[in-house]
DNA sequence: AGGAGCATGTAACTAGTTACATGATTGT
DNA sequence: ACAATCATGTAACTAGTTACATGCTCCT
């Protein structure tokens, strides 16, 4: 159910239309949680009913209507009895994971070639988010308070992709693939 | 859908019940992928269905009896074609994360809790998973051929606990909550 | 007498995915 | 002409969760 918080979270943050949403949860949000539009637009209308939310049309010249969401106090308040609850272990599902402890009932070249893949798109991911850090807390001892969870989480992301960066060397080292692989 | 697939890889190790696979996914499996016995148990029916599996009744005594499941050569196959599919990229979905971000909106004290709780529970599964790897892999340059994957495995999860551990004390420093932490 | 472990499920529900639909504007 | 971006949705489906049900054995 935190993707309702998740989204409460954003529109914390600023006020969006679902669509903006959207696009954060393929940004910073999407970070730790990923949504796709369909299941937002489908949470956000059981928020507004639930009164966690409200939402004004707001007309557009050159592009469509949007419905801008604001939270309302009764959301806030949601969000702040949400931090106070126990989180429980989180839930993985690796397919990434399923697909290396099946090793030796699969084909190695394509297994390896996936370690690849992921390899890049950690690096990828790595860099933009150091990009983000650099560009946007370019003092690390002096995070504005009210910036504090979104640096924490950014921390976190980045320590997150270096150890799937640094995972996957120690995979293809151990595959005897480091070389290729160094290419 | 690839709860199914680390059905497969279960019980290509081993023939296994329901119960068994239950089990499993609470323990190693679990470390990459979690399920419930209900959820469990529905999947195989789909997958005996399916040709992917097949089962056996077994009587015991003292005990309920059981339906051993065995991968099928279709099961097998289909395990192996899934390790030549792309892997795309991971869902996350972090709770913890979440309340971590939402800390300007939300109870402190709990959120430090919280993570103290999350430092801990990091601190018990590392362990779990270095007496593992102390036990079953004593020398990590001598890993037989069929055990590479669940080795290789076992390694991300050690390097993600003592991720997911550093990631606590950075928080914790930051918030300024180290030194009752360390107590 | 009560709880934990073994063993398998059903029923009702919520969450999330995939495919489809619409329609304007801006850039190549 | 075609694709991308903006913008919001519906419909049909699959996956996963929560609550409940049953019954036997072994341990304290």
């Amino acid at each position: 159910m935190a993707l309702e918080h998740a989204i409460l979270v954003s529109l914390a943050e600023r006020s969006a239309s679902g669509y903006d949403l959207a696009r954060r949860f393929d940004a910073s949000i999407g970070n730790f949680w990923k949504a796709s539009h369909q299941q937002i637009y489908k949470v956000l209308a059981r928020m507004e009913a639930d009164e966690l939310v409200t939402s004004e049309a707001v007309a557009q010249e050159g592009r469509p209507d949007k419905k801008v969401y604001a939270i309302t106090a009764a959301g806030r308040s949601e969000l702040a009895a949400f931090t106070a609850t126990p989180t429980g272990p989180e839930v993985l599902r690796s397919d990434f994971a399923v697909k290396l402890r099946a090793l030796p009932f699969g084909d190695r070249d394509a297994i390896v070639a996936s370690v690849r893949r992921r390899r890049a798109d950690h690096a990828a991911q790595l860099a933009e988010y150091e990009a983000s850090a650099a560009r946007f807390y370019p003092d690390p001892e002096a995070v504005p308070a009210d910036h504090l969870g979104a640096w924490l989480v950014l921390r976190g992301g980045i320590r997150a992709e270096r150890g799937g960066l640094e995972w996957c060397d120690e995979i293809l080292q151990s595959l005897g693939e480091d070389r290729r692989a160094a290419r």
